[in-house]
DNA sequence: CAAAAAAACCGACCAAAAGTCGAAAAAGTA
DNA sequence: TACTTTTTCGACTTTTGGTCGGTTTTTTTG
């Protein structure tokens, strides 16, 4: 019970490598199998089709990346750190995003939109959390908060994934971004340096 | 040079229909066929591939939409009616988001990305003039026009489009448009009447 | 109008890829 | 060792997008 669990694992591996580096839908089952190693049957003794698979790699991508924002929550940091903090380990990661930009090619929209959509689930409540404790502060004033963060999310997912985004994108969204929270002007203005970091 | 014109139609409107209804991922070629009633290699004659019908269907779908946000946008009717005018012109119809949801379902994401892509290519200079119009008159207030119409547009998109939105995310999205555009706080309140009804 | 050319059409065939299944090998257990 | 369970194997099936050489129909033209 120990030895299908490891074998599980490395799958999984193998195909979140090759997910990300040619794109799901150009990764065949023959391909995974060949490089581990194994037999069809054996791969499908351990996931019931190709969709799960890509289910379970996410799942494994989402955990890391919610872990690594629930970190960012407990830290001893002002709120608006957190709050960037939390939305750039969010954030496809250096692999992720870097090799060939796979996660925006058109043939990987499919593994793209489930990303987007678990990672939203498990990042909400925590932005959501950071926020309420702004307000608390007194830094931030607003009502229905879930659903503010909410739009924030989608658009910093929608804008800031395509690699064409400029200085005006960034500009409104942070103007947006304090208007929507009803924050000070000024008081996240420190986004312009880690979004456009990442991007140069 | 005119029967085949023709038909290339015939076969667009059966796949646009197959594809809205069953999903783009659910319909096969095979399906097509039968329906037109005419062999593989004649699909082959007008459309390159399964993809490119699928490119041309949903070009079939903007150019009507378009219209209709042009005419919209040419009516002498206040700016900010112009405003929701287009935005719900370009919005799934009747038909494309009534039979079964097929747009939102999973299998769909293909198609509906693709749709989203292009929808906003060809209606967001249509509201960027008419956001144009609003400040002229002096209704709104505010810089980096398209950059600001983009957000309102793909939150629009990625919250209304979802069938479980709620009053929150309305009353949400009316204030966000308003400091987004810097409009007097009412200005946009009707845009609840017109989200809400479509959903009921 | 007849012949040639072009357009439209046919369907058998191909290759890729996801998924199945019964049987064999390996590991665990009593 | 004898058994049971877990893991592995790989040939086979099915579905599907796409190809291709040839045939029929329509249009052009001499």
């Amino acid at each position: 019970m120990k030895k299908g669990e490891k074998r599980k694992q490395e799958l999984l591996q193998i195909a979140y490598g090759m997910f990300i580096s040619r794109g799901y839908e150009n990764t065949s089952v023959d391909d995974i199998i060949e490089e581990a190693g194994i037999a069809k049957g054996t791969y499908y003794y351990y996931f019931k089709s190709k969709e799960e698979t890509l289910e379970e790699v996410i799942g494994m991508m989402i955990d890391n990346e919610t872990e690594c924002a629930g970190q960012v929550l407990a830290a001893d940091i002002p709120v608006p750190q957190k709050i960037v903090g939390i939305i750039t380990s969010v954030r496809p990661t250096q692999e992720e995003s870097t090799i060939e930009g796979a996660l925006m090619q058109p043939e990987n929209i499919l593994m793209h939109s489930k990303i987007k959509k678990k990672l939203m689930a498990s990042v909400l409540p925590l932005l959501t959390q950071t926020v309420e404790e702004g307000i608390k502060e007194g830094i931030f004033s607003c009502d229905n908060v879930p659903e503010r963060v909410r739009m924030m999310l989608v658009i910093s997912n929608e804008i800031f994934d395509e690699e064409d985004y400029t200085e005006k994108d960034i500009e409104v969204f942070i103007d947006m971004t304090e208007k929507l929270l009803g924050a000070q002007k000024g008081t996240m203005g420190f986004i312009r340096n880690l979004i456009g970091q990442r991007n140069e």
